[in-house]
DNA sequence: AAGTCGTGGGT
DNA sequence: TACCCAAGACT
């Protein structure tokens, strides 16, 4: 736990609004600062121990930074980040719309990956109205292999709000920025403290990690009590009029720095470092519950008839919504992959199908299951096979397509499928059908 | 509030 | 290999 000496009458750190979310949280204190106190960057002893004020009402735990000691934590971050800043092409000019798309493009996502995205998304939609335009296939085709897929439906769903209500173009108000689809307490508080530099805050899992390291919270971050605290934490952190660089850096920090695997030596909070200074920085964050992995066995079929492959495209709901695909489904228990294939083909389709060669076994994963996808080459099977094919009975699709191989690249598949796809290209049992 | 929703990099 | 988990939101 941090430092006890409280300072009831100590001047308490401004507490910039961060916005309401679904759990109620009280803040402790909107008190604006008093005069604070010049006081070296430097952690002296006296900065430790004048880390936390108990709130003077309660004197429950929940502490806030003094101003001296805030003072001190963003000096020290923003100079670092002044000098450590990686030059990212939303950080030129932070046009609010380029913001919100980096924002939510990088939601649960690697830096490196997003920045691709990112660079490709801009030159295809330049601005809010392009989006609005846009038709839903041609956006999920950029954002194809991204993952959470939600996150670009609800992108379109908020550009045509924001053409039809607030003549293109994003509200600075964390509320209204909150109120769009998609839009949450982080990626709100990102845009309007990002793009605005307006006085609020925005907690990601970078943030999570550097305060409960700094402030040493010993509870589940993801949590309500801790979660509470951290907002509150970065509230009172917060100053005024620096909220564009003090959110990038924090979260900078813990993207270079305050990684899983703590750099302190060469961190610029390391002298106001509680959970440092207890010699346990790597036992923070205290991580939450964690999902069981389910291991899936998946088959799929890839069907060709003369040189054209059956796509089929997926339901509006649930996973991989309106992504095309090639047939397939679960292993069910004591079952064989390619009796799979033929199985789910009957019931999909109701093709009657002739399994051919094995082609891959392609192993990824998605949410909690770990999938190994056996992909088979099928044939249609006996009299089904005339030209064209008879049509098939969808069942689990909206719509199907018998399409040449080089046509393949235009839809858009599951991540699973697509590798299986890139194979294919390479594949020489697969070179008469290309 | 606990599950759902993807994917690939890091270790 | 196996596991963790990332600039989260929604239901």
């Amino acid at each position: 736990m941090p430092a006890r000496d409280t300072f009831p009458h100590s001047a308490c750190a401004s507490a910039a609004p961060s916005l309401p979310d679904t759990q109620t949280d009280t803040q402790p204190n909107q008190t604006p600062p008093d005069a604070a106190p010049a006081l070296p960057a430097s952690p002296s002893p006296t900065a430790r121990r004048a880390r936390t004020a108990a709130t003077a009402d309660t004197g429950q735990p929940r502490e806030l930074p003094t101003a001296a000691f805030a003072e001190a934590f963003a000096t020290a971050l923003l100079d670092w980040f002044a000098v450590h800043k990686r030059p990212l092409p939303w950080r030129f000019g932070y046009e609010p719309y380029s913001v919100w798309i980096s924002e939510v493009m990088l939601q649960q996502t690697q830096m490196d990956r997003g920045v691709d995205y990112f660079l490709r998304w801009m030159t295809q939609f330049p601005d809010v109205a392009s989006v609005a335009a846009a038709s839903e296939d041609e956006l999920l085709k950029a954002w194809e292999g991204l993952g959470y897929y939600s996150r670009v439906r609800n992108l379109h769903k908020a550009a045509k709000a924001l053409v039809e209500r607030h003549d293109g173009e994003l509200p600075d108000d964390p509320e209204a920025i909150r109120a769009l689809p998609g839009i949450g307490p982080y990626t709100a508080g990102a845009i309007a403290g990002i793009a605005f530099n307006r006085d609020v805050t925005c907690i990601d899992a970078n943030v999570e990690r550097v305060l409960s390291r700094v402030f040493d919270i010993d509870t589940p971050v993801r949590a309500r009590p801790a979660a509470a605290r951290i907002r509150a934490l970065a509230a009172a952190l917060l100053p005024a009029g620096r909220a564009r660089d003090f959110n990038q850096a924090l979260m900078e920090l813990g993207a270079l720095v305050c990684r899983k695997k703590p750099q302190c030596a060469s961190c610029p909070l390391s002298g106001l470092c509680e959970s440092l200074r207890l010699g346990i920085p790597h036992e923070r964050p205290v991580p939450g519950r964690k999902q069981p992995i389910v291991p899936l066995d998946v088959a799929t079929g890839v069907l060709v008839h003369g040189n054209r492959i059956f796509i089929q495209k997926r339901p509006d709901e649930g996973v991989w919504a309106g992504f095309w695909e090639f047939p397939g489904g679960r292993v069910e228990r004591n079952e064989a992959p390619d009796a799979t294939i033929v199985r789910e083909y009957a019931e999909e389709t109701a093709f009657r199908i002739a399994v051919r060669d094995k082609l891959a076994v392609i192993r990824h994963g998605y949410t909690t299951y770990r999938v190994a996808l056996h992909c088979y080459l099928c044939e249609l099977d006996g009299n089904m096979g005339g030209e064209p094919p008879v049509p098939p009975i969808l069942d689990a699709a909206t719509e199907y397509r018998w399409v040449e191989f080089a046509d393949l690249p235009r839809f858009t598949f599951p991540a699973g499928h697509r590798k299986l796809i890139d194979q294919l290209t390479t594949d020489l049992r697969f070179a008469p059908y290309r």
